[in-house]
DNA sequence: TGCTACATAGTAATCATTCCTAAACAGGAA
DNA sequence: TTCCTGTTTAGGAATGATTACTATGTAGCA
C-alpha cells in the first residue's frame, strides 16, 4: 500500500486518533506489509527508529487501531496473534509448516449464502474462509518434520500436526 | 453422539491408543458435547469422577487424541483453545458476545472451489468457514456492552470489539 | 502558552499452556 | 498369571505472550 507518514497522520485525524511518531510508525509498518506480522515483528521493525519504543506500546497501539477499525487481528492457532491492516474483504491461506499467511482475494468467496439451520435470532455480521495446507518450501521438508525429532516428551512434536480449525 | 465407554475402548484400540479410564472419560465428555469445550471445561466435567485427575493430563490427552485424528482444536481468538470431536465436515458460527460456537452443517460449504491467485506450489489440504455475529441473548445486551464499563485502562474493553479473523 | 486527557515506557503480574520428573499402569510376552 | 517395558499420569515448576499498573511525557486544543 505504501502510505506516507503524512497520509497516515491524515487517516488518524479522520478517525479521531491522536497521531504520535510511534503510532504512525507501527501503523506504517503494518499497512505496508502483507506478511501479517506479530506484535513482536512490528516491534523489531520499528525499534531501530525508536529505540525507546516498548513492546507494550505496540500492543496498546494495535488495540487502539483495532478499536478504530483500522487493524484486524488474525488468528491461526493459539500461538501468537497476527495483525492485518488490509481492510478490503479477503480471506487467508495458512501454511501449516511455516505459519505464513497469504491473502486470498477471490470474489466468489465474498458472497456465500448465509448458513442454514441456525437459531433464528442469531445475527451474522461477517465470515471468513481459512484455507490450510503447505507452501512449496514446507512441502519439501514435510518428511523430515513427520519423522519425529526423537526422544523427549512427545507433546511438542505432536502439537504441530494437530490441525487448527475455526 | 453418546458413545459408551466400551465403544470408546474399541475406538482407542482401532487407533492404536492405550485405553485408560481418564482418557476414555475425557474423550467421552468431549464426543458427547456440542459446546466445543475448553480443556478446563473438560477437566471440570471429569474431575468429580476422577478426583485425582490433573489438568495436565487433560492437555496431554487432547494432544494425543488430536495426533490420532480423533479430536480437532478450534481457534476462535487468542483466548483459550476449544476442542471438537465431531469429525464430520462442518463449519462454525461464533458469537462475539458469549464465545459460543455452533456447528454449521451446510453441504453447500463443503465444496468451495480452490482459491485463485495462489503460488502454484501451494498445497491446500483443508479449509473452514468461520461465521461471526451475535446470538439472541448477546444481541439484547449489546448496548450495555457497547457503552464502555467506565474508567480504567481502555484496553480490556477495547479488546472484545476487535474482530478476530482467520 | 498552558491545560488536560491520552500515550508511552518500564516493570510487575497474569494465566493458559508446556516442561520435567517420579510413580503408576496398560498391554503384550513369557 | 506374572513380568517387563514403554506409555500415561499427577504434581509442581517453568514458559511466554499478553495485560495491568503507574509515573512521566506529549498531542491537540483554547
Ligand atoms: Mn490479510
Ligand atoms: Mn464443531
Ligand atoms: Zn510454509
Ligand atoms: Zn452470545
Amino acid at each position: 500500500m505504501n502510505l506516507s507518514l503524512n497520509d497516515i497522520r491524515q487517516k488518524f485525524r479522520d478517525c479521531g486518533l491522536k497521531s504520535t511518531p510511534q503510532r504512525a510508525s507501527i501503523y506504517q509498518a503494518l499497512v505496508n506489509s502483507t506478511a501479517h506480522p506479530t506484535a513482536e515483528d512490528l516491534f523489531a521493525q520499528v525499534s531501530p527508529t525508536y529505540p525507546m519504543l516498548s513492546l507494550n506500546t505496540v500492543y496498546y497501539t494495535l488495540t487502539v487501531l483495532g478499536a478504530a477499525g483500522l487493524v484486524h487481528e488474525v488468528n491461526i492457532g493459539h500461538d501468537r496473534a497476527r495483525y492485518d491492516a488490509n481492510l478490503s474483504p479477503h480471506h487467508h491461506v495458512i501454511c501449516q509448516g511455516c505459519q505464513d499467511i497469504i491473502d486470498v482475494m477471490d470474489s466468489r468467496l465474498d458472497s456465500l449464502a448465509p448458513p442454514t439451520g441456525l437459531p433464528k435470532d442469531f445475527d451474522i455480521t461477517s465470515y471468513q474462509v481459512a484455507f490450510r495446507g503447505y507452501c512449496g518450501a514446507c512441502r519439501q521438508s514435510q518428511k523430515s518434520i513427520a519423522t519425529s525429532p526423537s526422544g523427549q516428551h512427545p507433546v511438542s512434536s505432536y502439537r504441530r500436526i494437530v490441525w487448527a480449525r475455526v
